[in-house]
This record gives structure tokens, C-alpha cells and sequence, in this order.
RNA sequence: CGGGGCGUAGCGCAGCCUGGCAGCGCGCCUGCUUUGGGAGCAGGAUGUCGCAGGUUCAAAUCCUGCCGCCCCGACCA
């Protein structure tokens, strides 16, 4: 047997293991222009799972999409002065344009509120106009310091929505939806475990009147953000002068809302569910659900290989993903080592004596393998994908909780920090915020909802506890 | 931006110290044999040695400048 050729393994160096399975897998590859990321096909249509899904939860709940263009007129951005504050470090701006310096630069969006802002306040005069609920596909720029794969690249695709509500409830009420409607994503079909919550002052949106977020604990113990929604208040209202005149004929300001969604979750993905052998994807966005694999010499390729299609379409006409992979230059144990390090959830190995005896072997990306009927197959394997989610989903849940520690002294806080999630109380100010971010890396991640009321003093300086409940400190990406 | 590393075939690298035919492994192409956990043999193709300048009879190798990328830190979805 060959000696492996499988990618770093997490163990040695988790980062490493990350990059190496991100191209050995063809999901992206480096652009030429720094932190820039080509998405090849295979992770393009993992993309393209994930949008379809999350676009039909947001038609479901009365959004509809639109586009709003590329270029911001650098004056909006400098509107809202915590927007400009937060984002002006990271704008690309063009400068020159037709071979002449642009008279007002141009800001490459790195969000689209402003320019949102500025065409709500030219289209909405009552309160008949709203609420407005839309929503946009896009990319957008940020010039990062440091980038990583999916993670944190120059430019990203995400979804941003925006929309504008006649009362504070409303809005509020919106915010806390969409929120809602991530961590349905996240856990029903990314079968990622997440913690919701507030953000902190110090880590939430530059505009914002706060922040709501779901995060998530990769295998290396860090959190990674996956989704946010802000509830923005008249911030941007008052900034770009978007007012209504109400049912009760005053003049008032709309209240909005945004909330994103990035490839970012490709991250999280591949950091959740990996292994040493590479991606595990979850059944409900894999591109490929199942790999036929044919095994076959050349005097049986054919009958083989006529199997294989047959049960190719048993699969599909269940709405099963599947796939042939019947490259003739590689060996059956060269395809199977392929699709694991591709994640995809199940295989089967279809040869002559399955061919025979009307059966084929199914092995799970999980472990284990099993022999069924030919004709059972494409009956079974809904609800093993089902089983498959569940599977993926527990496990994350156990490896994070196995990781959570709550915590109230602070040297027990930096152990905690140093492999996952710390559950410990704080003050509430930020410059003793940052003091923990400098001496631990920590950040707070969210104040969870769901935690129960506790009062305490805060893990560092021991002042009285803010926030009524512990919070969630972690290193975050 | 600070610290470190690296630019030589698609990928990973050797060669550089001590100047003298540009190499190795993997991958790729062709053929035959193989195919139930990363196949074997034989044959073959592939280079702006990051860029520019300099020294030299001669530069991947020595000198100067520049550029790019990766990794580690401070900001971020």
C-alpha cells in the first residue's frame, strides 16, 4: 500500500490542514490578486446549495431580492460617523476612471446600507410604503489585513438584507426573525450547533444600535461568527434623511434593519465537520450526496457500468444528488479516498459480484459499511442522509460542549479560552474587554439568549456583572 | 504595518555556499497489463530559474534595486 497522501493532519497543524483541504478538494484556489479567492466548480455548487436554500427562507418570510450597484459615492459612507469610523480602513476606492481622476472618489462597497439609504429616502413617503423587505446577492470589499480562504478574503460574496419598518417594534422584531432564520440554516441544514445572542458594545456593527449573531465552535476550538443581524435603529434613517409620513399625519423616521450571511459559512463548514481525511459535508448542501463508484475489469466495465446507471436513476428519481464516477484512469481505492477528501456523505461500491448476488456496498463518510439489496437502495438512502444529518449535527454539539467551560477565575478563564468556548461573567466595559483580548486573545462572541439570569462578578477585574448572565468568551477567526 | 520564510516544469523540491549542458519526485501524455482502499512497466512532453540592472568569456548561482506570495502578530463577515 502507498504511504498517505492526505492532507496535514488537523492534530499537527489545523491551520495547514485547512488550506490543504480547501485545494486538494477544488473548492477555491488563490487569485492573483492578494486575499482574493477563485471558488471552483465543486465549491461554487456547495455556494450554490446554500443560497438557493437560505433565498427561498427569505421569500418565505415576504423579502424580495434586488440589486444595488458596486459604487458608493465616498461622501454616504462618511454619513453616518460610527459606519465611516468602522469601515473606512478597509475601503477599496477607485480614483480614477476613463483614463482621468475621478472629481469624488468612488468607495467600493464593503455593505450597501448607505446607498440603500439613500434610495429608500427618494422612494418611501408613508407608511403605506412600508415595512420594505429586500434583500441582495452581491459581493462586496473589504481590504483586509490578514486573509484566509472563505474566511476573511478582499472580496466575498454574501446576502445582505435591508429593510425599513414604520415602528422600533417592527424592527426589532425583524432583526430577531432573520436571526432566527440562520440559525435554521445553521442547524437544519449546515448541522452546525450555534450559540445566538447579543454582541457586545465593542463587537458589534459599525451603525448599528446593536447586534444580534450566531456563533460557532470549529475543531480547533476557536469561534467563528457565522451570521448577523442589526437592529440599525434611525441611524441610517437620520443619516440619509428617510422619513414617512405615519397614519397619524406626523413626519417619522423609518427604522432598519440589515443582516448578512457570507461564504464565510463555507468556513464553517469545513472546520466544523472535517477530519484528517479530508471534508464531511452536510448531506442537505453537498453537492454530490452519494458517489457510485463501479468497480470493474474490462470484461465486466460494461455490465458494471450499465448497473450503475441503472441505479443512478432509481437515486435521482428521489431527488438524491448522485454521481458516476467512472474515470477509467483510476483505481477504485484512488476514488474512494477522492470523495472522502471531497466530503461526500455516502458512497457506494458497486463491482461484479454485487452485480451478481443484486446488491452493492454502502459505506458511510462517517465510518462503517454495509451490504444492501440492489433494490433497496434508493428507498433507504433518504432517510440515511436524514440519519446522516442528525449524526453530523450531534457530534458538533458534543465536541463543543465538550469544550465549554464555565468559569469564574481567571487563570481557569485562559485555560478555557486556550481550547474552546469559556462561559464566565463580565463587567461590561470595554477597556477591560480589550485588556482580556490582549492577555488571553479572548473576545466576548455573544451574550446567548438562552442563558439563564445569574448575577456575578466579572472574571478579570471582579467588578459587578453586566448583561444579567454569563457570556461567551472565545478566540474567534 | 511589524517579525519570519519563500520565489527554479502544473505541484513539491534539489541545485546557489565553491559561476561552466537546468535536475529529482509527484502529476500530465502514449501504449500494454491492471482495477473490491491512493496500480505496474515502458516510452514521452513540459522552464522568461519572480522582475530589472550590474560584475564576468560565461549567472539559477555573485552584487544592487524592485515585485509578489505564504506564515506569525494588531483590525474584520
Amino acid at each position: 500500500m502507498a504511504k498517505a497522501k492526505g492532507p496535514t493532519p488537523q492534530s499537527q497543524d489545523f491551520s495547514a490542514w485547512y488550506l490543504d483541504v480547501i485545494q486538494m478538494a477544488e473548492l477555491a484556489d488563490y487569485g492573483p490578486v492578494r486575499g482574493t479567492i477563485v471558488v471552483r466548480p465543486y465549491g461554487y455548487a456547495l455556494w450554490e446549495n446554500i443560497r438557493a436554500t437560505l433565498d427561498e427562507m427569505f421569500k418565505a418570510t415576504g423579502h424580495q431580492n434586488a440589486y444595488f450597484p458596486l459604487f458608493i459615492p465616498m461622501g454616504f459612507l462618511q454619513k453616518e460617523a460610527q459606519h465611516v469610523e468602522g469601515f473606512s480602513p478597509e475601503l477599496a476606492v477607485v480614483t480614477h476612471a476613463g483614463g482621468e481622476e475621478l472629481e469624488e472618489p468612488l468607495a467600493v462597497r464593503p455593505t450597501s446600507e448607505t446607498i440603500i439609504g439613500y434610495m429608500w429616502s427618494r422612494w418611501i413617503r408613508s407608511w403605506r410604503d412600508l415595512p420594505q423587505l429586500l434583500n441582495q446577492w452581491n459581493n462586496v470589499v473589504r481590504w483586509e489585513m490578514r486573509t484566509r480562504p472563505f474566511l476573511r478574503t478582499s472580496e466575498f460574496l454574501w446576502q445582505e438584507g435591508h429593510t425599513a419598518h414604520a415602528t422600533k417594534e417592527e424592527a426589532e422584531e425583524e432583526t430577531r426573525r432573520m436571526l432566527g432564520v440562520y440559525v435554521k440554516f445553521a442547524t437544519e441544514y449546515a448541522a452546525l450547533p450555534v450559540i445566538s445572542g447579543l454582541k457586545t458594545e465593542k463587537e458589534k456593527f459599525a451603525g448599528a444600535v446593536y447586534t444580534t449573531t450566531m456563533e460557532a465552535m470549529m475543531r480547533d476550538g476557536r469561534a467563528l461568527q457565522s451570521g448577523t443581524s442589526h437592529f440599525l435603529g434611525q441611524n441610517f434613517a437620520k443619516a440619509f434623511d428617510i422619513t414617512f409620513q405615519d397614519k397619524d399625519l406626523e413626519e417619522k423616521y423609518v427604522w432598519t434593519t440589515s443582516w448578512g450571511l457570507s461564504w464565510r459559512i463555507i468556513g464553517g463548514i469545513i472546520m466544523t465537520h472535517g477530519d484528517d481525511r479530508g471534508l464531511i459535508f452536510p448531506p442537505k448542501l453537498a453537492p454530490i450526496q452519494v458517489v457510485i463508484v463501479p468497480i470493474y475489469k474490462s470484461e465486466t466495465r460494461q455490465e458494471v457500468l450499465e448497473a450503475a446507471a441503472t441505479l443512478q436513476a432509481e437515486l435521482k428519481a428521489k431527488g438524491i444528488r448522485v454521481h458516476v464516477d467512472d474515470r477509467d484512469q483510476y483505481t477504485p481505492g484512488f476514488k474512494f479516498n477522492d470523495w472522502e477528501l471531497k466530503g461526500v456523505p455516502f458512497r457506494i461500491e458497486l463491482g461484479p459480484r454485487d452485480v451478481a448476488a443484486k446488491t452493492a456496498v454502502l459505506a458511510s463518510r462517517l465510518g462503517g459499511k454495509e451490504t444492501l439489496p440492489l433494490g433497496e437502495l434508493a428507498a433507504q438512502i433518504p432517510q440515511k442522509l436524514e440519519a446522516f444529518h442528525q449524526a453530523l449535527y450531534e457530534r458538533a454539539r458534543r465536541f463543543r460542549d465538550e469544550r465549554t467551560r464555565v468559569v469564574d477565575d481567571y487563570e481557569s478563564f485562559k485555560e478555557a479560552v486556550a481550547e474552546g468556548f469559556a462561559l464566565a461573567f463580565h463587567c461590561g466595559d470595554i477597556a477591560c474587554e480589550k485588556t482580556i483580548q490582549e492577555e488571553t486573545k479572548a473576545t466576548t462572541r455573544v451574550i446567548p439568549f438562552d442563558a439563564p439570569e445569574e448575577s456575578g462578578r466579572c472574571v478579570r477585574c471582579g467588578k459587578p456583572a453586566a448583561y444579567g448572565k454569563r457570556v461567551v468568551f472565545a478566540r474567534a477567526y
